[in-house]
DNA sequence: TAGTGGTCTAGACCACTCA
DNA sequence: GAGTGGTCTAGACCACTAG
């Protein structure tokens, strides 16, 4: 015969286990507070570390924990509310946002190349710029520049600024944005204090001007610690 | 003395593994094949199998795969290019692009009562919608109206339907949106036919009229399959 | 040097799909 | 019923931080 029904829908130990540290989160627990140890939860809890990593993994991925090695687990403060901007008002260098870090002359890997038009192999300005606020790095930036897009810019040795300068001269008159999820490559992981492949929200931008694409950046965003905002009006409204 | 230097720098096998897989991806899979499964991948690189599923679930976070238990690992399309609008031109009922489900009157959750300015515990006209694109439901949206919002509609047996046309009669002069990565709720899950806990964009957008918030609606879209775009002026480029 | 989270292993069993 | 991905275990060692 069996148990008669309800055995409880075989929900998996880890998520359940995600719901009961969840609420313990709310309940019991102030924001930086550090927790137990790994080993320690796991057998108070009565399952294998790896199981309880699960949980924890998750509660990281919604802004609730912050994991640090050699040092333990705290709980995260809520989200930041990041502008991201919507109307006409953003452009590269809206309120000197980002701050620049360095620049090459290169060819634009292929799916850039393919935005701006320089599929031929023309040389490209690669700016590499950070955003900080609440005193953390949110954000990484490569800033794509053609090189016909800032023609008052020459010689190879180039400062970040004046191409960022340079490319204020156009009329940004309309852009084109995109989010999606992606992982942190090593290079953005290190600006952004976090280990290779954590979670990111990218942020590709397409600049026009008159219908020609000026310039694309691609700006990834912590995705543990920011709540990307967008609003209609003037007034941006952060969180 | 030790080795002289340059020993590699200690790369994660499971970074290497995804670097592999992913320049595998590219040149040796058409989108829409199958991978061996992965007790043969993990034998064939020489790793456990948890290890080779950790450079799998990096490339299902990317959307380059797709897993289905019973089935197998596929080579995932390119994702979908989803408008989520920005201007004026976006309501909650543009487009017809959702599809309801079910509505129901109760007291919002303490988070969205905040946003609506229901505290006291007023009445929400809670309407479940979800979106399809591509021959895919791609989010699920939780559409709330505070009765006040929609003074025609009453009694307790409801349409979705009736709900968003009378929400309609509101000018919706601006709007504030946020979007963050979030974990699939089990009912959302269902509904984008995904495991629960699985990576969604989470958009919050607040409609204001006169500014007065009129509704909030919280939708979620699968994170490995969409794209989410935005742009400046009335011509929708989606992707 | 002690303690933390990060990586890795080699197994086992379960839930699901499909022929 | 055979084969797939999903969950779980009980260990081990490593990289990093801090006293």
């Amino acid at each position: 015969m069996g148990t008669t029904q309800l055995d409880a829908v075989q929900e998996p130990k880890y998520w359940h286990l995600k719901s009961v540290l969840s609420d313990a989160l709310d309940s019991e627990f102030a924001v930086g507070e550090i927790l137990p140890n790994e080993r320690d939860l796991a057998a108070r809890f009565g399952v294998a570390r790896a199981t309880l990593r699960q949980a924890l993994d998750q509660l990281e991925l919604e802004g609730r924990l912050q994991r640090r090695r050699g040092v333990g687990t705290t709980v995260a403060p809520p989200r930041i509310g990041v502008p991201v901007g919507s109307g006409q008002h953003t452009w590269p260098d809206e309120q000197e946002l980002w701050e620049p870090v360095s620049v090459s002359l290169e060819s634009a890997p292929a799916a850039i190349a393919r935005m701006l038009g320089t599929d031929g192999g023309e040389k490209v300005h690669t700016v590499r710029r950070i955003r900080a606020r609440g005193g953390q790095t949110v954000a990484a930036q490569l800033l794509y520049v053609p090189a016909r897009s800032v023609p008052g810019v020459d010689g190879d040795d180039v400062a970040a600024a004046r191409v960022v300068r340079e490319l204020g001269r156009h009329d940004m008159a309309g852009q084109d944005r995109t989010v999606e999820l992606g992982s942190a490559r090593a290079e953005d992981a290190r600006e952004l204090d976090r280990l290779p492949g954590a979670p990111v929200l990218v942020v590709t931008t397409r600049y026009t001007d008159a219908g020609r694409t000026v310039a694309v950046s691609v700006d990834t965003y912590r995705a543990d610690t920011c709540r990307l905002t967008f609003s209609d009006d003037g007034s941006l409204l952060a969180g």
